[in-house]
DNA sequence: GTAAACCTTGGAGTAAGGTCCAAGGTCAAG
DNA sequence: CTTGACCTTGGACCTTACTCCAAGGTTTAC
């Protein structure tokens, strides 16, 4: 699979693509002529890589999980990071949830987020 | 409260705040000398933008929703921005929630998030 | 009254994450 | 054998969100 094919069916610019192999979050293969060679399963990888931006977290994190043992981490370095990882979603599932209450409960009184209304920014108030 | 103040009491530093200032997201009030005076809800206030921040959003959007009727817009217009936007912390919610089951079904391996086991990037096959 | 600790503005610099462009190589179609 | 659609590299440029600095005014403490 050429880059071309791979920025269509993933969605992100050549540009990005190439972009992302610098900085270490993917790697091709090269035919003869020098044009990079993708395997499907890139594609499913460059989403899962937008996703996590999506949430919040950096290219420079991202890139730790992806390369993993490849990157030349131990078994026990991976493990760490992943649950680490599995924390920090946690924690943010968790922070949109508070967030959500806020803004539900400006919704139910049509008014905006200012500071209009003491107090109502706090998510004590609000949260579940 | 003054500048030092809130940059102490929100955790942000002064500049970051001149910085909002400028970009609409806040305001203040000025003493006869020029110093900018923050009502005490504007800790609360900063405290949310950083939420809102940490969980993905640009301070574009952010600053749509605190400005909302004070900036110009329309009862109907604020409540279709709020109400979109909780459409919006719903789909994140969800991704999150894909994105963690990948990452707990790494975890369970004991392997990274690499090409090394095609297919197992897909949500689709590990999401409840 | 002067030093320290505040505050003001304007503007430059930085890092992340792209985006665009120029110069040139490759390849299939007509 | 040229045209057009690909691909390569390198480097310049852009936006977002700060961060730092210089030059200067104000306030508080001794």
């Amino acid at each position: 699979m050429r880059i071309g094919t791979l920025a269509e069916a993933s969605g992100v610019s050549r540009d990005t693509l190439r972009y992302y192999e610098k900085q270490g979050l993917i790697r091709a293969d090269r035919w003869p002529n020098g044009y990079r060679d993708y395997p499907e399963g890139m594609v499913e990888m460059v989403r899962l890589i937008r996703q996590g931006q999506a949430l919040g977290f950096s290219l420079k994190e991202i890139g730790a999980l992806v390369q993993g043992l490849g990157g030349g981490l131990s078994q026990g370095e991976v493990e760490t990071l992943l649950s680490g990882k599995l924390a920090e979603i946690d924690a943010r599932m968790q922070e949109l949830s508070n967030l959500r209450a806020v803004v539900a409960r400006r919704l139910a009184e049509a008014c905006p987020l200012g500071l209009d209304a003491p107090g109502s920014l706090d998510p004590k108030r609000v949260a579940s």
